[in-house]
DNA sequence: TCTCTTCATTTCTAGACAGCATGTC
DNA sequence: CTAGAAATGAAGAGA
C-alpha cells in the first residue's frame, strides 16, 4: 500500500479521486453496486466536468443512436459521455457497450462507472480501479460483503501494463471499523473457495442425461466414478451425498422418459436424446411435454408459449412484481388464466411470488410482440435494452427447444403456432408482418412502414414499382427485396 | 391565498455469467 | 435483512 496526497478533499472520495485520476491525464473504472448508482455516478461525475471534446460529442451521438429511438436511458448515457464519463452495465445495449470499451481503451473516455460486470468478463485495464461499495444487497441477507474473489477482479483491472509502471486499486470506506474489515477481508484475506457449477441440480441433471445420451457412461458405477473425479467432488468433500443426489437424478430421469435401464445400463430413449441434443434442462423438457400434451382443452395465444418458456430455470431472474403493479399483474394473470398452461399455484404457497414474476416476464414479452418499443418496455417493465436483449436470446432458445419437442409429438397444429410466436419474439413484430420479415433486410421497422404503406406481403412487394418502395425503405434496400421476390430491379 | 423552494420523513428497491440449437406448412 | 435514491409531506419564503 502506498499513499496518496489528494488537493481535493471535498466530502465525496470518488469525485476527488477522479479529478485526481484526470488531472494525472489517466483513466479510472469506479465500481459501484447497482445499475442505478452506477448511472447517477457517472452523471454525478460528469456533472463537475467542464471540458468537452469533439470525440466525446461523436460518441454521445453514436450512442444516441443505436436504436431507432432513443431511450432515457440512452440519453443519459449520452449526456454523460459529452463530458468523458459514462456508466456500463448489463442493462446496456450491447452496441453502445462496444462503443464504450471501445472509447475506454484508445484513452478517449476516461471514466467508467460500472458493476462489477466490466471486472469478470473483458479485459480494459485502467490506471485506477476505484472500488466504491464492498457490499451489496443480497436476498434475505441485506447488505453483504462481496466474495473476495469478485474484489480482487475489480481491483485486479488497475494498472495498464503497456503503459503504466503500476496500478492504484482503492477502496472507499465510509468509518474506521470498515477501513479494517476491507484491510482484514479483502486485502490480507484469502479467497473463498469456489465451488464447481456442476454442484447446482439442473445442471447434474443435464450432465448425467447427456454423458448417458452420447454413450461415454452407461452404468451407475461408471457415472459415480466419472463424477467423483471432476472438479465438482474435489470441492465437494461428501461422497454420500454426491451419490444420494445423482440416484435421484437418475431416478427421476426414467420417470420422465428420457432414459431407460436394461441390466444394469442406463441408455437415453428417443425424446431424451433430442432433450440432451437441445441442451436444455431434463426438468424444462419435461414440463413442456406435459404441457404439450394438454393443449386441446385451452385456448391458445402466444401467450401460452411465452409463458411455458419463461417460466423455466434457464429464463431466471425473472423481472421483479413491484409493490404498486402487484393488483395490476394479478389481475392480468386472472384475465389470462384460460390461456396459460401452468397454472398458479396457491397464493399461500411460497411458489406464487416466482409465479408472478415469471408471468409479469411473459407479459412484457408479450408487449414486445405487440411492436411496444425499448422505452416503453423500459418505464413500464424497468427492463433495459442489454436485458431485454439476453431475455430474448433465451426465450428464442427455448421456444426453438420447445417447438423441436412438439415435431417429436406430432403437434403440427400447435407447431405452427409455436414457430409463429417465435418469429413474432425474434423481431418483435405483430403477427401481420410476418410475411414481410422472410425477406432479407426487412426487419419490425421496414416491416412496419412498408405495411403502412400498404404493402402488407411479398405478393404486394411484386405489384409495388421499385421506386415507390424505394421512397419507403431506401433504394438499395427496395432493389434487394424485388430481387428476393424473384424481379429484376 | 397561491406557488415555488427547501428540508425532513417515509417508502421502495437492489449484480451478473455460461451453456447451446436449426430449418418452414 | 441494509443502504441509498426517490417519493411524499410539511414547513417556509416570496409575490
Amino acid at each position: 500500500m502506498r499513499t496518496i496526497n489528494l488537493q481535493y478533499k471535498s466530502d465525496e472520495p470518488v469525485i476527488d479521486l477522479v479529478k485526481d485520476t484526470l488531472d494525472k491525464n489517466k483513466q479510472a473504472l469506479v465500481f459501484v453496486n447497482s445499475k442505478r448508482s452506477a448511472e447517477k455516478c457517472a452523471e454525478d461525475i460528469s456533472r463537475t466536468l467542464k471540458k468537452s471534446d469533439a470525440a466525446w460529442t461523436d460518441l454521445a451521438d453514436k450512442i444516441l443512436h443505436t436504436l431507432p429511438k432513443p431511450t432515457q436511458q440512452c440519453s443519459r448515457l449520452a449526456a454523460c459521455c459529452k463530458k468523458g464519463a459514462v456508466f456500463h452495465h448489463a442493462g446496456l445495449h450491447p452496441q453502445q457497450k462496444d462503443i464504450i470499451e471501445e472509447a475506454f481503451r484508445k484513452g478517449v473516455i476516461k471514466i467508467i462507472c460500472c458493476t462489477p460486470t466490466l471486472a469478470a468478463g473483458l479485459d480494459l485495464p485502467a490506471f485506477r480501479a476505484i472500488i466504491r461499495d464492498v457490499k451489496r444487497y443480497a436476498e434475505y441477507k441485506g447488505m453483504s460483503y462481496i466474495p473476495v474473489l469478485e474484489y480482487l477482479q475489480m481491483a485486479g483491472r488497475a494498472g495498464r501494463p503497456k503503459f503504466d509502471t503500476y496500478g492504484e486499486a482503492i477502496a472507499i470506506a465510509s468509518t474506521e471499523s470498515e477501513a479494517t474489515a476491507i484491510t482484514d477481508k479483502y486485502v490480507n484475506g484469502e479467497p473463498e473457495e469456489i465451488y464447481s457449477k456442476l454442484a447446482v441440480e439442473p445442471v447434474l441433471r443435464t450432465y448425467v442425461l447427456s454423458l448417458i445420451s452420447s454413450e461415454i457412461i452407461q452404468t451407475a458405477d461408471e457415472i459415480k466414478e466419472f463424477f467423483h473425479t471432476t472438479f465438482w467432488a474435489h470441492q465437494f468433500k461428501e461422497v454420500n451425498k454426491l451419490n444420494v443426489i445423482i440416484a435421484i437424478v437418475l431416478e427421476t430421469l426414467i420417470k420422465w422418459e428420457f432414459l431407460h435401464k436394461i441390466d444394469e445400463k442406463y441408455a437415453a430413449t428417443l425424446i431424451g436424446k433430442r432433450v440432451a441434443q437441445l441442451y436444455v434442462d431434463p426438468f424444462t423438457a419435461h414440463t413442456f411435454i406435459e404441457a404439450l400434451k394438454q393443449t386441446n382443452v385451452t385456448t391458445l395465444k402466444p401467450i401460452t408459449w411465452i409463458q411455458l418458456v419463461t417460466n423455466t430455470l434457464e429464463m431466471r431472474p425473472p423481472l421483479r412484481v413491484k409493490q404498486k403493479e402487484y393488483d395490476e399483474i394479478t389481475q392480468k394473470m386472472v384475465a389470462e388464466t384460460g390461456a396459460l398452461l401452468y397454472k398458479e399455484p396457491s397464493m399461500f404457497e411460497p411458489e406464487y411470488e416466482d409465479y408472478l414474476n415469471s408471468f409479469k416476464t411473459a407479459v412484457m414479452l408479450c408487449d414486445w410482440i405487440e411492436e411496444k418499443d425499448e422505452e416503453y418496455l423500459l418505464q413500464t417493465y424497468d427492463v433495459r435494452p442489454g436485458e431485454m436483449h439476453v431475455k430474448l436470446k433465451t426465450a428464442d432458445w427455448l421456444m426453438y427447444a420447445l417447438s423441436e419437442l412438439a415435431t417429436l409429438l406430432h403437434q403440427q397444429p400447435i407447431l405452427k403456432e409455436i414457430v409463429k410466436t417465435r418469429i413474432r419474439l425474434q423481431y418483435g413484430a405483430k403477427e401481420e408482418l410476418l410475411a414481410l420479415l422472410k425477406l432479407e433486410g426487412i426487419g419490425r421497422v421496414r416491416a412496419r412502414k412498408l405495411f403502412h404503406n400498404k404493402i402488407k406481403d411479398l405478393g404486394d412487394v411484386r405489384k409495388e414499382s421499385v421506386e415507390q418502395l424505394a421512397l419507403i425503405v431506401g433504394k438499395s434496400v427496395a432493389e434487394n427485396i424485388k430481387r428476393q421476390v424473384g424481379q429484376n430491379p
